[in-house]
DNA sequence: CGTCTGCTTGATCAGGGTCAACTCAGGTGG
DNA sequence: CCACCTGAGTTGACCCTGATCAAGCAGACG
């Protein structure tokens, strides 16, 4: 499914259309990336760092629906995304999907895995991907060596730490509307970082999902979008979505204007610029 | 701002009463704790490292309402509690404050700062305490030496992260009742493997912090509260909380009985095991 | 002794969840 | 090639959980 729109890069082992690939090579009919190559990938330095063609990381391929670990599974190696769209999910003891996010090209996957040795979530490719594998082990062996490498490492860790943290107090605080604006407004200056267009693009994930990742049912999800689109604030057709006013999905405020407020006493004293935009109203 | 109590690190130079603290010594007027008690703090094995008098790690007292680190402030340091409980908080644009956690003994604080060498979360003693200082730069360079050591900076990272994810799926799918329950199931059981009772203990905040970091208001949370207390899940009294029936407050399970499920196709089959239990029916 | 902050409890209201009907696109098989 | 089926998405009607507003109380402190 999907399998219309996925298209990008699908390195498919057979025939290697190397224009595609930012980086690679073969080896055994694989495609292998250096570290150098690792290092761009996820933005950064790799100054010193000799571009060691011995020191070959492996790319694997899945396919739409495929599973990339589960829940449980024995962890050993952390996954960078090369191209394509994954979620990451909890599964509760009911069986219900909890989203967790949505990785995407340079993002890294499995570090929930290092503290038990297994992994505590499910990543499931949402188009056809193109994953790097990084052996944790020798991760950390090579961290010792190139600390640009360790530093990656630490920094990768703490940036997903403060993304969850930033995901946290999103839920805790804000509106329906606010969630799946803020939401879009994310997904487009992850496109525009990824050198696609921030204006317009593609959904991978389905209502329900987008629902699970901000706390609400795919119905709300849906009605809040074909809200935005009558207001003017974007255009929908199924999965694309055209961002008409970043602006105001930015600004978009919580409706319940107050609460977990300790003292109005601005600290910022930036509390009041915010236009009052009852955009939504008309709901 | 707020300058009363801000102050920072507060050596407490003077009377070092050595009796409550568990490690440490003194060295001109200040406690300081060698790799081996940090490590027993931390719950790592610290095997080989040799009890390195010369690796000290210095002590800071903080007195409740201090701030241990502010948002934007440079990050350099790591902090790991000892004695004490904190909270740590986002702003909003607009001031208001939502609680992220509640660190307490072996929990460590700073880690959001690493990515953009900048705290992006604010931390405050809600009551005195004992944080033992880790200079990051310090520590990365011990890691590379003693092992276990690397092994805990990524072992405590990746359980920040997956504590957060739990935190992620209970704010998207479970009701006010569920998340005040289990959080007082995580409390005890956090008390309880600090070694005090995990049947009767203290809330070291007020409603309103438990509130913020549940997603709820303060109102929703004392009146679960007295629910609980009526039902007999557990007695009240102010900030004291007797724990009756742990199981019960376990297995509380949403009152929206789905949601954001995938398919009902229970993944554990356990799904209809958990008991029907309305038991807040008599709200 | 007045004030302030934290907490409780009640009354009211609405945001968003639930249930349900319907449309649409793609995939399948006769 | 088309009928049929399935899953995604949209929309409406209804209602419930939890937020909001408000009043009152108790302990801490100057």
């Amino acid at each position: 499914m999907l399998s219309t729109q996925t298209s990008e890069i699908r390195p498919a082992t057979t025939t290697l259309q190397s224009s595609s690939m930012e980086a690679g090579r073969q080896r055994q009919g694989r495609l292998w990336s250096n570290l150098k190559e690792v290092c761009d990938l996820l933005h950064i330095p790799a100054a010193s760092s000799i571009a060691n063609e011995e020191l070959l990381f492996q790319h694997v391929q899945f396919k739409t629906g495929q599973r990339i670990h589960t829940i449980g599974q024995p962890f050993d190696t952390l996954y960078i995304v090369n191209s394509g769209f994954l979620k990451t999910v909890l599964i509760d003891e009911y069986g219900n999907e909890q989203v967790l996010s949505f990785p995407m090209k340079s993002d890294m996957l499995g570090v929930d895995g290092i503290h038990t040795r297994h992994y505590s979530s499910e990543a499931v490719a949402l188009s056809d991907c193109d994953l790097i594998l990084l052996p944790f082990k020798k991760l950390t062996a090579l961290g010792r060596i190139h600390l640009e490498l360790e530093n990656m490492m630490y920094g990768v860790m703490s940036r997903e730490l403060v993304r969850e943290q930033a995901m946290i107090g999103m839920l805790g605080a804000l509106s329906a509307e606010a969630r799946v604006a803020r939401f879009l407004v994310a997904l487009s200056d992850r496109f525009a970082q990824m050198g696609y267009s921030s204006k317009l693009f593609n959904l991978r994930m389905t209502r329900h999902e987008i629902g699970s990742y901000l706390g609400l049912t795919l119905e709300t999800v849906s009605r809040t979008l074909s809200a935005f689109n009558e207001i003017g604030l974007i255009s929908v057709d199924q999965r694309t979505i055209g961002i008409k006013d970043v602006e105001a999905l930015k600004t978009l405020r919580r409706l319940p204007p107050s609460r977990t407020r300790g003292k109005p006493a601005g600290r910022t004293k930036a509390s009041e610029t915010a236009p009052p935009s009852q955009l939504l109203a008309a709901l």
